[in-house]
RNA sequence: GCCUCCGUAGCUCAGGGGUAGAGCGCUCCCUUGGUAAGGGCGAGGUCAUGAGUUCAAAUCUCAUCGGAGGCUCCA
């Protein structure tokens, strides 16, 4: 023992000067350079890019370390394995940030680049910087050029005037996706609708093959958030026509079982035929409706109180199923956004237009009639629409026809309306999206020029000579509401009839390409080289934040999609084929797994709320008895100290009474009263306050990993990032806990320097450890499998504690520590990559420990030899017996009937039932004894 | 309002019809020329609540409560 320590105590674990040789030397033997190689399996995991906004956060970290261990775990396992690395550098936080420090956006953006490269490389990731991409760059957007003349050439991209969302604080328009709650995503501030002249990319063509995530392992959820942002709905459209003038008002529905109880029609006030069809008596009070309409923005249509508004046009339509006459409103519950902006209105079987038709006294007309009531339904006594199952009344030839709940052509009533409607030609089956073309432009600078002149009024895409169409430097940005290069000559004009578009691309299109830039960066004749792209396509592991659910995980899956149907894959095909791999579907969807970070929060939980009573000595409570109460059941007259615990060193609570702090110091003998906790409680168990919430530089709480790596090392940073949180999760930043995930490595080092064992060891724990370390790799491998990294870790914490205390025992010979050691250190190399390589050097072992082979799980050699026979009695285990793991069943009840407890709970009777549940691998096998 | 996921030890989480688990933290003891440290012992859980199915429920079903996220006049 005594030399042992002495060992220890010559080195301890000094990350800071291992990390940064290992870094140098992964670079110099280009380590991580990912090599096209047809002889192995290839592994395409990526990363999310990130945006070049300064300084890299610990939410960088949490991403990509955890992503990157896994990476490493393929790689060993026999992968060849891309892992790049690139930044998503246009965009408008360059604007702002350069306006802000009057500096042009490249320099800031260059700069942050420089520096966020040197903080990435210090994780010790296995990025191949080789393959580095940034959007910003000419020899990048030219591609992201070439995609859009593409796309326009195939009618995928086109321009067109439609209602826009605007933002003033922005300056420039925003795609449906990056609008939440009539707000700008990003900056909270108001946007309002606006008809203008736009570029689009016809992601709606590609809807419903966007709705089909077969062949695709993403997070559940994502796939919910797509397929409702798509929003399909399956109905019918039938026109009406105004009685004056014969305009034909189209609708869709989705009830077309109910056009038989229309009994009004409803437009939205944008609608075009409002104008029209307003009579002379009505249109005044229609004008001011639609001017008041007009001046709401989103948010308070929606908020504002759920009371249905609207005006009468004056105008009536024929209904074309029984050429009824209806009303038309003007309401702004109806959106010109969605469907046709206009509807058939059926207060008897849709909440909405009952809702209106009670505020405006229009009629309710019963046509679904459910089955099974004493009281058939009267509209007149309804109190809210009845959208249940039932048969359609009142709807002459179709009368009877039952409705189901079921949507679309499996409701049968729907489906004998919708052939009827087809057969008399007033309507046909419809599908309906929420999902609108992808507004692309921008009226910003710093993004991607569109590669468009207009010659004589004419558009024309720029010819490929052009490309790329270069931005140029010498631009006033200042955001004016106009795009900065309409100001800019030289740029815009190409000669006296020729003018090129001025406004700039939406940064989500330079990133639902960036995977394939990777492959080949330099590339200068084609966004990517074929041979590359027919080896690593698809990407096989994609990680990232779950924030762009409905952004950029569904531009690039639409991206995906045009560019196969635009034939851009086609050289990478007649590749795959040469190389004998199949191309079908490869090309159909751009990652094929997908899994979601969780975010790292600021600070943690809330305190206790305490009563807190004994002598006040000074400023200080003497505590004799502190009882945790809920925050608002202070006893009236109550003299102690009462409030919630801000902080607690030691026994000295610190009581935030109202904002002033009090202090209390519990006594030893302090009667302490938890009631969520049973039994005994002592203040150990008193839970301090610290506030979770987001980390932003304003509110002081951001956590910079620079420092982190400088205090603890970059392997105990990513251990502890993969540790204390579920990934997927993610949590409140605790940097206590780092302490475990330390204590950790530094036991493996004093482990493995400890240098080789004097004693002989026993066999017996020798192959105890083995089967421990079997047992680990399973679960190892299982955590990285799953993105599980926590159990994962904390898995081999365990095995390192067996381990050690092994090792303490002196029973481990020197070939099985070595053989322990060789697999521990292999085990580790994902985690702590810096540290593995330097044991495995300093233990004798060949550069680098990262080109080994991953460790081959045996379950012969994990299994358990002896196990616990478990004898219950109705189900509850009252007594074990010790056996070999191959005990047959008769033996087994033999040794449970005669157990103790079974001669006790029996008492001479004979069981009822007795139930045998054999052990398997690894479990104790069970006799339940039913008495 | 609707949809999805989640409630297991102080914390972070495994497990998922068959004995309640891990790591960290915490208590107490030892050590201290390893010192923003080391070693040992130990405590702590009606698996959110209630009902049902079963020989057996933390696990399956239903309901309720609580938390997180998403959607929301979607016709």
């Amino acid at each position: 023992m005594t030399g042992r320590k002495t060992d220890r105590m010559n080195e301890r674990y000094q990350p800071k000067q291992i990390e940064s040789k290992w870094q140098r030397r992964w670079d110099d033997s280009q380590l991580y350079r990912a090599r096209v190689d047809w002889s192995k399996p290839k592994h395409y995991a990526m990363t999310m890019l990130p945006y070049p906004s300064g300084d890299l956060h610990i939410g960088h970290w949490f991403a990509m370390t955890p992503s990157d261990a896994r990476a490493r775990w393929m790689r060993m396992r026999g992968y060849n394995v891309l892992f790049p690395m690139g930044f998503d550098a246009f965009g408008l936080p360059a604007e702002n940030a350069a306006i802000a420090r009057n500096i042009h956006p490249w320099q800031w953006t260059y700069a942050n680049i420089e520096r966020m490269r040197e903080q990435m490389r210090s994780m010790g990731a296995m990025f191949d910087w080789e393959r580095e991409a940034i959007s910003c760059t000419p020899a990048y957007y030219k591609w992201s050029q070439w995609f859009f003349k593409k796309f326009y050439e195939n009618g995928i991209a086109y321009r067109g005037s439609a209602l826009v969302n605007w933002s003033d604080t922005l300056q420039t328009v925003l795609a449906n996706e990056q609008v939440i709650d009539g707000k700008d995503e990003r900056t909270g501030q108001p946007v309002a609708q606006k008809m203008m002249e736009q570029w689009f990319f016809a992601i709606t063509n590609y809807a419903d093959e966007l709705l089909d995530f077969a062949g695709l392992d993403w997070p559940p959820p994502i796939e919910l958030m797509q397929t409702n942002w798509i929003g399909r709905s399956e109905g019918a459209r039938a026109t009406f026509y105004s009685e004056v003038g014969a305009h034909p008002i189209e609708i869709y529905t989705t009830r077309p079982d109910t056009l038989w109880g229309a009994t009004f029609m409803a437009l939205a006030p944008e609608h075009e035929l409002v104008d029209q069809i307003t009579t002379d008596a009505r249109r005044d009070a229609v004008e001011a409706y639609v001017q008041a309409a007009a001046a709401r923005t989103e948010v308070e249509r929606m908020f504002a109180d759920r009371e249905k508004t609207g005006v009468f046009s004056g105008a009536y339509a024929i209904n074309p199923v029984n050429d009824e006459r209806v009303p038309i409103w003007i309401a702004d519950y109806v959106m010109i956004t969605y469907g046709t902006g206009a509807i058939m209105a059926v207060p008897a079987h849709d909440q909405r237009d009952f809702e209106f038709a009670r505020a405006h006294d229009l009629p309710v007309k019963v046509v679904i009639q459910p089955a099974g009531r004493d009281e058939p339904l009267a509209a007149a006594a309804m109190t809210e629409a009845y959208d249940g199952p039932g048969a359609m009344v009142n709807s002459d030839a179709m009368d009877g026809s039952f409705s189901s709940t079921a949507k679309g052509r499996a409701n049968p009533a729907i489906n004998r309306v919708i052939d009827w409607l087809e057969a008399t030609g007033k309507g046909k089956e419809s599908v309906n999206y929420r999902l609108r073309d992808w507004l692309i432009s921008r009226q910003r600078y710093w993004g991607c020029p569109i590669p468009i002149v207009f010659r004589n009024g004419e558009v024309a895409a720029a010819p490929d000579d052009d490309l790329p169409v270069e931005l140029p430097d010498d631009v006033d940005f200042v955001p004016t509401g106009r795009s900065p290069l309409t100001y800019h000559e030289p740029f815009f004009k190409v000669d006296e009839d020729t003018r090129r578009e001025t406004d700039t691309l939406d940064t989500f299109m330079c990133s639902s390409w960036y995977q394939l830039r990777y492959l080949s960066p330099d590339c200068d004749d084609a966004p990517f080289d074929a041979e590359e792209a027919a080896y690593w396509l698809p990407v096989d592991v994609y990680t990232g934040g779950a924030e762009h659910a409905v952004m950029h995980l569904l531009y690039t899956r639409f991206f995906t999609k045009a560019l196969r149907d635009i034939g851009v894959y086609d050289a990478t095909a007649a590749a795959m084929r040469r190389h004998g791999r199949d191309p079908s579907a490869a090309f159909d969807e751009p990652m094929t797994l997908l899994r979601n970070q969780g975010q790292v929060l600021g600070g943690e939980q809330q305190g206790h709320f305490v009563l807190c009573s004994g002598r006040k000595i000074g400023e200080t409570l003497q505590a004799e008895r502190v009882e945790v109460v809920g925050w608002n059941e202070v006893p009236a007259g109550f003299s102690g100290v009462f409030g919630e615990i801000a902080r607690r060193t030691e026994n000295i609570l610190r009581v935030d009474m109202a904002g002033v702090t009090q202090l209390v110091e519990v006594l030893p003998q302090a009667e302490v009263i938890i009631p969520e906790i049973k039994g005994a409680n002592n203040i150990n168990q008193l839970r301090q306050h610290l506030e979770i919430q987001r980390m932003s530089k304003s509110k002081g709480n951001v956590v910079n990993p620079d420092e982190l790596v400088a205090r603890y090392g970059a392997d105990v940073v990513r251990c502890y990032l993969m540790f204390n949180f579920d990934w997927q999760k993610g949590g409140p930043w605790n940097e206590n806990n780092i302490k475990g995930p330390q204590g950790w490595l530094h036991d493996i080092w004093d482990i493995a320097m400890a240098g080789e064992p004097a004693g002989a060891g026993d066999a017996a724990v020798e192959r105890d450890i083995i089967r421990k370390l079997h047992q680990c790799i399973a679960v190892v491998d299982r955590g990285l499998e799953n993105f599980s990294f926590n159990t994962a870790i904390a898995e081999q914490m365990k095995f390192k504690n067996a381990l050690k205390d092994a090792l303490r025992q002196e029973t481990i010979g020197v070939a099985a520590w070595r053989e322990i050691m060789n697999a521990a250190i292999r085990l580790l190399a994902p985690f702590a990559p810096h540290l593995a390589e330097e044991l495995w050097a300093r233990l004798g072992w060949e550069y680098s420990v990262h080109t080994q082979p991953w460790l081959e799980y045996d379950a012969e050699l994990a299994r358990e030899e002896a196990v616990d026979l478990v004898v219950m009695i109705n189900g509850k285990p009252r007594e074990t017996i010790g056996v070999g793991v191959d005990i047959e069943q008769e033996q087994a009840e033999a040794l449970a009937l005669a157990s103790a407890a079974a001669q006790r709970s029996l008492a001479g009777s004979s069981p009822r039932r007795i139930v045998y549940i054999p052990g398997r691998n690894g479990t104790d096998p069970k006799v339940n004894i039913v008495v």
